[in-house]
DNA sequence: TCAAAACTGTGTCCAAAGGACACTGTGTAG
DNA sequence: CTACACAGTGTCCTTTGGACACAGTTTTGA
């Protein structure tokens, strides 16, 4: 469970200061035999082939070839390992002012922009939820995002609002379409076991077994929904801004 | 990583066994002391109190004065025991058939249902991604959804697509309101570490740092843009809708 | 009636995980 | 040149999910 105790802030402290480069480099000493960076790539490579749910400061130190126990003279723990291979992953944070056609264009932009950055690493989008300490390009992306709707007859609290869902489709479609399947749509479609379930259990569930009946148990676009939703997202808030305007 | 290998296969097959009810009891042998319908509750109840992560079968077992070993007479792993725990926590789909207004009223109220009923567990968000068998109440709550686009002139990709980004934008909204707060805006608004680097860096984020200071730092709606973008998707269906039928 | 078979729950064991901590070696500052 | 600060190693602990053998219990078939 996420609680907000004293402890969480001092430890979200000292993962915004690993982000930011706030940490003021050591005088004495041995020479450091690794960098955060270093570590953080090793961590995505290790995500990138096998999964997040495979990485581990065992893995990530052998192929560092040190032992676990060195990567903590540079973080405090996984937590700041998967905030660093956060902020290694995403990617400079993309900049729309070229784009011409308005707001809409930049949002439709900078929504493919994310989705292909997070494609890359299929662990992303499931990193990226809960309580976090976001570093500064993840922080671009979002002021990219925001900044993209200058000039709109949006409010600041419609502004995050609609950044905020903008994230949430891409994320939840995203996730679907790579790591896990969706068992009732994605690229495989229905899952092999839920569509004999649902084939048993056809009178029961007649809405879903039509839709089902009618494409060959291929219904579902490919993309989980994402440019579907994205379409109809931002033609919701093309009808917001027009009412707003006149 | 989630692998479609023969051995997810059959594994699927049993937790499918397992949430629609096809085992055939055991007749020889002792009286079983649990029942799955038991071990769900109490494992529900721990996720409620203390977070999906508290979750250990340790836990489960001790709750219910049996071993741990014992859990594994009920189900094959942790997996299957997230499974019914999803399966009893969602509880029963809603029946729409008498909410009048057409497709867009039973859609918002559907929308209103799943939001309430996840409330009820703030873990229930995270453990409905990825690969997973579905239960009938839980697939009951996505023909629900479907069923509720009836009569409209959506195609069945359509139909799948819309109620899949529904499910997504609940899900995403509702997990970030409850179980962990947002980095950049949600219950508590930005986090106090979160604002103290964007203070300091505000000449690097100014579309960000603009909607911070327009309302002091209290941007973005208490519900992570649910309501908004609740509208907005619904908003852009009833475009599609339009432009169909005329 | 009685033994074999099927089943439940317990106890033991294991590998892998995150992390604490003491220790050895190394480099710089006084 | 000495003392301190730091890097990396090795050892240890707790908790996790799970395999497996065992003892006790109930039903089935001979």
């Amino acid at each position: 469970m996420v609680r907000a105790g004293a402890g969480e802030r001092d430890a979200a402290q000292g993962t915004a200061a690993l982000l930011w480069g706030l940490r003021e480099p050591p005088s004495r000493g041995p020479r450091p035999g690794l960098t955060v960076a270093g570590i953080a790539g090793a961590a995505v490579g290790i995500a990138d082939t096998d999964g997040l749910e495979a990485l581990s400061m065992q893995r990530v130190a052998a192929a560092l070839g040190v032992t676990k126990m060195a990567l903590y003279r540079y973080m405090a723990g996984k937590s700041d390992l998967e905030a660093v291979m956060i902020e290694l992953a995403v990617g400079d944070p993309p900049d729309l002012a070229g784009v011409r056609g308005g707001w809409r264009a930049r949002l439709e932009e900078f929504a493919r922009l994310l989705a292909r950055a997070w494609q890359e690493h299929p662990w992303l989008p499931g990193a990226t939820v809960g309580d976090r300490v976001m570093g500064p390009r993840e922080l671009g992306w979002v002021e990219s995002a925001v900044a993209a709707l200058d000039g709109t007859p949006l409010d600041g609290t419609e502004r995050l609002d609609a950044v905020f869902v903008l994230f949430g489709h891409i994320r939840t479609t995203q996730s679907m379409s790579t790591a896990g399947t969706q068992p009732w749509t994605g690229d495989k479609r229905l899952t092999p076991v839920m569509h004999g379930l649902l084939a048993a259990n056809g009178e029961r569930y007649p809405a879903l077994h039509q839709v089902f009946a009618e494409e060959g148990s291929l219904a579902g676009s490919a993309d989980n929904g994402r440019e579907f939703g994205l379409l109809r997202l931002l033609d919701g808030l093309e009808l917001l801004i027009e009412r707003r305007t006149s």
